[in-house]
DNA sequence: CCAAAGTGTCTTGATGTCAAGATAGTTCTG
DNA sequence: CAGAACTATCTTGACATCAAGACACTTTGG
């Protein structure tokens, strides 16, 4: 069985056959697989109206656990994004009403930014939705492959975090 | 050994223990994987002065052989972007030289890309570069496990492209 | 205790991308 | 062969992002 790789591989063997081309195995497949993962991702939460972005700073709340808050430059770390990405997602949240700011009790400098009832409400279905969606995306994959393939996967990211 | 998958994945656990959450060990891990990916490729191509982008284009050409012309069209398609995209891409490759843009003589709505020698050169150099920074990140995966590894990514993406 | 360095957030301007639609040329159908 | 449907490319306007820097407050060191 071949795949869009594997017709990319013997592109570049028939004009460069002296370099060795082993690493586009592994990685050109992981970038296409991120690219077509996002296109799935994007499907799964129309649904529920939030794009990814929205989810990806929802979800960072949500995994934080009562009450729900994290000061936006823990959320920068957690969504690695810029500063002024982050200012900007966090006024479109507030004005859709699924967060909300608040003054740092601790640090005058600061800001928490916490979910509200109805984002917690919107996130919480939208990562169900986003599990099935993946698990049909794995259905293929017997359970003994999906658990290499994630350890190899942590194996390849160790050295790059 | 833990990583910040196995991290994300404890969060969520505590927060929702009704969920299976296996699916996020294989897809959280590919998407930041990849996002990774991007900033070590950008980093092994600013000796050769191009951005991502610019080299998706120019490989592409790059690997068709010569004469190293395609349209703008099946440059689309193998570059998964807009046509809006492609035709900023190669207005700006062609204002630095790297390509040029034909009229296809068998249509007269069309448009042949091709790259110049200078673009040529750009895209060997930066492909090599490439190819070694990725060998790089790969030297702690023995032979096996890479090969098992492109094999279980390859049976992955056969159900989405 | 004060000045300097550091930290947290927001602002600004540039950039690359996309979606939708415009335009010109080609192919199909009756 | 004429009109309709289609295709290839480019244009436009909106948008999310980033890098750099502004600003306010906090911490550190003499």
């Amino acid at each position: 069985m071949q795949d869009e790789v594997d017709e990319l591989v013997e592109a570049w063997q028939r004009e460069r056959a002296d370099l060795d081309l082993s690493p586009v195995e592994v990685f050109s497949r992981i970038s296409r697989l991120s690219k077509l993962l996002d296109l799935a991702r994007r499907q799964a939460f129309t649904t529920h109206q939030i794009e990814p972005w929205e989810f990806d700073v929802l979800a960072a709340l949500r995994r934080a656990g009562e009450p729900y808050e994290l000061s936006p430059g823990r959320l920068i770390r957690e969504t690695l994004v810029t500063s002024g990405t982050m200012t900007n997602r966090v006024d479109r949240l507030a004005n859709r009403d699924l967060v909300e700011r608040l003054p740092d009790p601790n640090d005058r400098r600061g800001v928490l930014v916490r979910l509200t009832p109805e984002g917690k409400e919107r996130v919480d279905a939208a990562f169900e939705e986003l599990l099935d969606s993946e698990r049909a995306l794995l259905a293929d994959l017997p359970d003994r492959d999906r658990t290499q393939l994630a350890a190899l996967l942590r194996t390849l990211m160790s050295p790059l975090s």
